[in-house]
RNA sequence: GGGGUGGUAGCUCAACUGGUUAGAGCAUUCGCCUGUCACGCGAAAGGUUGAGGGUUCGAGUCCCUUCCAUCCCGCCA
């Protein structure tokens, strides 16, 4: 017998199916009368136990234990249908069931009896239980809608997906710290980045590459954004102009990514998570380090230091772009020279100033992006001034010497974007499972 | 890495200024109950109060050390 989803057991009222999933409740309303709510990845149903014979009549079923369940679709008695609010119009009347495997003792709550919601601890301990909760499964369902479009965006624009190694041979300067792995007899470096290869695919003459792969980054960051391992989207052109080809294509690729996650699952995220989720307009308000320095100074943020933000400013930002300009993303560009790496390309008339930026996305720094120096003479001397020791990177130098198309590119933290998107309250919600600088395990 | 807060049963929490045997709900096990839906009723089992040291007649409670968690800052996506 085929098994049956929940969510189509409304169309076979009358019909014995065969359903399977995690038993969420239990209710032993007598010997002979057995309630057991049943949960499957399409939705929830009420099962009920009378009278089986040969069996336990679903009293040996404990919570989340995996049952498989044939039985009989009905629909449920008008008077019991008012009172309920959780459970829909149909029950299943159980003729057999077969516990699958069985639950110990859950080691946190997860049903609708628990009061609360067990930490945050416990729950990353027993991940696999956590994301059995459907509004967790829902934050994967959207990353998976999400990460579906981004890829038909760049696919139906003409990038080529690349995938590039993760164990280096030399830290790739994003800025952030770097792992060291043995590699044989040597030391090699864990990717912070995709930063040189995807510079690579250009100088191949792939014009447009995306990747999707994880990185890595060695800080001893313990905040509700940051994580140790995690994925990132990359993106690189060529034959761009300036840093605001770049930019361009970045908000209309997340336009276009946010607007398949509304038309799919907008509405079941304002039920579950109470988020009204908003197709951004194009295009993304932008403005200048200076000019938002500006704007904070006036709104009375101190500027802890020159050119650059603080998470407060970050969020103070955020707060006037959505009050102000009623948008929540913001492009802030024109970072100086020491805040970015050596290869941001900088300003033809400001020697000072990079062609890079930054995006925003209600108050926190999802993507940073720049146009590459191109040069090779410009790009040694730039590492040079960085004091990068040359001979180290000298096969990324290498190239730049046989003919580099003028290009740029963003990296991109899916998980903080989702993290802010559906309104979670740290980016180890917003991961399948979560890294931190203690945290290995599972 | 710096700072704040916290750590009591499997989970979520309680225990007044230090005071007898550290409690409750849920989960687990057992008994009762034909319609519950956070079902209800009864019972059992479950604890080195994160760890180590100290003060005291007496420490979950006060002090020191240490570990862990969490939030904020820094670093960054």
């Amino acid at each position: 017998m085929e098994r049956t989803y929940l969510k189509d057991l409304p169309n076979l009222v009358g019909s014995t199916v065969k359903i399977v999933g995690f038993a969420e409740n239990q209710r032993e309303q007598s010997a002979k009368l057995t309630f057991v709510d049943l949960r499957d990845i399409t939705g929830k149903v009420q099962c009920v136990a009378y009278n089986l014979e040969g069996s336990e009549n679903m009293r040996d079923v404990t919570l989340e234990s995996v049952i498989e369940i044939v039985g009989l679709v009905k629909a449920r008695p008008e008077k019991a249908v008012k009172a309920d609010q959780q459970l829909g119009a149909f029950e299943i009347e159980v003729k057999e069931y077969k516990i699958l495997s069985k639950s110990e003792g859950l080691p946190l709550q997860i049903n609708a009896k628990a009061q609360n919601e067990s930490e945050a601890d416990t729950r990353m301990d027993y991940r696999w239980l956590d994301l059995r909760k459907p509004e967790k499964l829902l934050t994967f369902k959207v990353w998976t809608e999400l990460e579906r479009a981004m890829i038909e965006y760049w696919t139906t624009n003409n990038y080529m997906e690349i995938h590039t190694p993760k164990i280096l041979g030399a830290p790739s300067e994003t800025g952030a710290e770097v792992f060291e792995v043995k590699y044989f007899d040597r030391t090699a470096y864990l990717a912070q980045s995709p930063q040189f290869y995807k510079q690579m695919a250009m100088a191949a003459g792939f014009e447009r590459v995306f990747e999707i792969g994880s990185v890595f980054r060695a800080e001893n960051s313990n905040t509700i954004r940051h994580t140790t391992e995690f994925t990132g989207y990359d993106a690189e052109l060529s034959y761009i102009d300036s840093h605001f080809d770049v930019m361009a294509e970045e908000e209309k690729l997340i336009a276009f990514a946010i607007q398949k996650v509304v038309e799919k699952y907008g509405e079941e995220i304002k039920k579950t998570m109470g988020v009204e989720l908003k197709v951004p307009t194009i295009p993304f308000p932008k403005m200048t380090m200076v000019e938002a320095k500006t704007i904070l100074a006036k709104i009375g943020i101190k500027s802890e230091k020159e050119g650059d933000l603080s998470s407060e400013e970050e969020k103070a930002l955020g707060n006037y772009v959505e009050t102000e300009l009623h948008h929540d993303f913001v492009f802030v560009t024109d970072y100086p020279i020491e805040v970015r790496p050596f290869y941001h390309m900088r300003h033809e008339d400001n020697q000072k100033l990079t062609k890079s930026f930054d995006l925003m996305y209600k108050g926190i720094e999802i993507t940073t992006g720049a146009q590459r120096e191109h040069r090779y003479e410009k790009l040694v001397e730039q590492a040079k001034e960085k004091g990068m020791n040359i001979e180290l990177i000298q096969f990324y130098l290498d190239f730049f010497r046989y003919g580099m198309p003028p290009h740029g590119g963003l990296g991109m933290g899916p998980s903080r974007l989702l993290m802010k998107m559906l309104g979670l309250e740290s980016i180890r919600e917003s991961m399948f499972i979560f890294r931190n600088p203690r945290r290995l395990n599972p």
